[in-house]
DNA sequence: CGCTACCTTGACGCGAATCAAGCGGCGTGG
DNA sequence: CCACGCCGCTTGATTCGCGTCAAGGTAGCG
């Protein structure tokens, strides 16, 4: 399944500022490097399964995660994007229960897991640590419901620019100060659009004959961000 | 506004016990006591407005209350529904952020204001507490991350079949035990569903004459449970 | 008793899903 | 090293669900 590396310090760990560990003080950290373990996840792997019973808690180190879960037909739905500091499989945890969507390196990715009774002795006295998770949840609820009133109220092709947007937003530009910095295919698009796959390529070939894009194969520059965030209908 | 009265004991709250409140301890409940008051909202009054800043917490006493945002050309959508013993508006404090959707009274509601800077207070010594409020959050966060799934994959004809349940799960059944103890209009269904209101009229007539529910005026009567689970499509 | 707000039904048209076919790139095996 | 096959991308044609517009009905309230 997934390969053991190297446990890297958590002290050391440069991802780890911007995720609610930062929270916690060096020797909090030197114990927490102590009650985990990393392990590397190739594209397509399965971080956890729906349905399965945490474990641990997951935080990325490198690479790049997809939430998603299997709808009624055998659809995915993309639910979440998780990038290098992130950290995943908190909901379940807390909230004692089953996972009720799956976690998927997109490519990739070396991942800590922290054993769940370590985590659990940690948030008993660190009410801090607890708070940060709970505005985590908090800000993930409120992420979801936008997508909500958007999958609503909104057609298929503000839907792609939102989309677009929204990968902007999680993974930025790569060195070149354009092109979305995540590779993704065109039904993994649609998954997390809601939509087809061939109307997400309609949409996206529409965007770049419009020159709002520049597709070339899976790399999408943003040409020009205004046009496109109007696209999305997300001005006023 | 709102009209204030007499001001409840929370240690004889009989909804206390349902909320996240039932981890505090006989003298916390007094303290609460001290630190809250009581207003009566009328049908359609707000209890907060979305883009306002969270000044406390809210604790439905009596009444129903819908969470509500308004899109991009006007329409609302419905997020959430609460009831009494239901606390609301607790993401947007712990998130400290302003409310990202309106509390609207959807009949007449008694509901217990408590004091941010004591719910906060409390919140600090209190781990237990926090614990229940992530794992509400979490909670929240599963049912609307379903929902996204809900509104992705299914049709109109399920999702109108799924928003019955829903509203059946959350309010119950009046005393005859098959109307659904909840009056919404016709719209207010369908900024549930994410649909129009004549899409709402036609698939409950759909369902009137196909002997799953019985409709007089604003009332629903579910007839066949199994039958509008299944038309729901949230089988196996 | 009349007004207003809500419910209901029908007709129509558009947006997007589905079906189908062809293309292109890449990896594998001969 | 080239040919073949597969998978993902793309585009066109067709179908159909559902949103919109319009008109009329009903019930509750002042």
């Amino acid at each position: 399944m997934s390969k053991s590396i190297d446990n890297p310090e958590c002290l050391f760990c440069n991802t780890r500022m911007h995720s609610f560990f930062n929270v916690l003080d060096k020797s909090q950290l030197q114990l927490l490097t102590q009650h985990k373990s990393c392990a590397i996840f190739k594209k397509g792997q399965y971080v956890f399964n729906e349905q399965g019973l945490p474990h641990g808690l997951f935080c990325v180190n490198n690479g790049k995660i997809k939430l998603s879960t299997i709808g009624f037909d055998g659809k995915e739905q993309i639910l979440r994007l998780a990038k290098s500091g992130d950290v995943i499989g908190y909901r379940a945890l807390i909230s004692n229960q089953r996972y009720h969507c799956s976690a998927i390196a997109i490519e990739d990715s070396s991942v800590c897991i922290i054993d769940k009774n370590f985590f659990f002795q940690t948030l008993e006295n660190n009410n801090k640590l607890l708070f940060e998770i709970a505005k985590k949840i908090g800000n993930d609820l409120k992420i979801a419901e936008e997508h909500i009133v958007s999958l609503s109220q909104k057609n298929v092709r503000e839907r792609v620019a939102e989309a677009l947007l929204f990968l902007k937003a999680t993974y930025g530009f790569a060195p070149d100060g354009q092109t979305i910095n995540i590779t993704l295919n065109r039904e993994e698009i649609a998954d997390y659009v809601g939509t087809s796959t061939e109307s997400t390529i309609r949409f996206l070939s529409e965007f770049n004959h419009e020159k709002i894009i520049e597709i070339s194969g899976k790399k999408i520059k943003i040409i020009n961000l205004s046009k496109l965030t109007k696209t999305a209908n997300l001005m006023d």
